[in-house]
DNA sequence: CCTCATGATGAGGTTACCTCAGTACATCCC
DNA sequence: GGGATGTACTGAGGTAACCTCATCATGAGG
């Protein structure tokens, strides 16, 4: 395996992520909503309320930073700040009903795109693909 | 091939992207350069002295933002500007000598890298995903 | 030689992050 | 129960990497 082959996986492998990133954001253009913003819909549906520092740390970002992004999709109706009952230093923020749905609705064309994305392989090579990404991946 | 399954797919495809970019990233330190330096001088060093245009179009970014790519890359005697002689509107970028030394050190550094990533698959593995990848990547 | 196109860059804007300091509240320990 | 110390959020302000628009010099075609 030479070194030119080695490169040339690895840029393969970027080539892949460019073009899926340019889908993603083509899947998000509907909804008028930034890559970020969708991040942090898509960890509220998973894991409900959250603290902004517990948002902060499942979208890897600075506590500060992710108040801004709340300001952002709160500013769009997407999520409430309610006071956390528990400790009133703290804010909690929840999806509202509009939130939950544009969410289930990204998830949704994220889930379709990626079926589209990836149903040009084979089930074979998919799960191929899949194996040895998780073999990658850590 | 259920939709949860092809959500993981993408989301496994991401976790490696991230490691792999850290790993490139680590892989600048030595040289203090950030990755769109690095991509600069990558293309100069595989297409010889460019006008800033030229540049702009391999790097995928504006002209405007070429101009403060080489400021930035010149500034650090990596590469100089020399009037074109076929067109005294224009300006070439050249690598200089010690830009050239720090080019090719670098693209052994990514080779190098590049190898320990992949090389902890087993050589059938690396050309199933090699072969899949380009399958994916137009 | 006049008009229109093109190459680089100054001025200034946007986005998505960051750090640091401040305020409000919680917790711990005597 | 009150003072020291720590934690949650946010205002102020900064940075990096992009962008557009206007300007200036030069080139190219009628």
């Amino acid at each position: 395996m030479s070194d030119s082959d080695e490169e040339s996986l690895a840029e393969t492998f970027w080539a892949v992520a460019r073009r899926l990133r340019h889908q993603a954001r083509r899947t998000l253009e509907p909804w008028e909503i930034n890559p970020g913003h969708a991040r942090a819909l898509a960890v509220l549906l998973r894991h409900g309320p959250l603290r902004l520092s517990a948002l902060a740390d499942h979208l890897h970002i600075a506590p500060r930073s992710a108040t801004e992004v709340v300001d952002g999709i709160e500013e769009r109706g997407l999520v409430a700040r309610q006071p956390d009952p528990a400790d009133r230093r703290a804010t909690l923020v929840a999806l509202t009903e509009e939130g939950t749905r544009v969410g289930a609705a990204i998830r949704a064309a994220r889930a379709a795109e990626a079926e589209q994305f990836f149903g040009e392989l084979s089930d074979g090579d998919r799960a191929d693909l899949a194996r040895i990404l998780r073999t990658l991946r850590d």
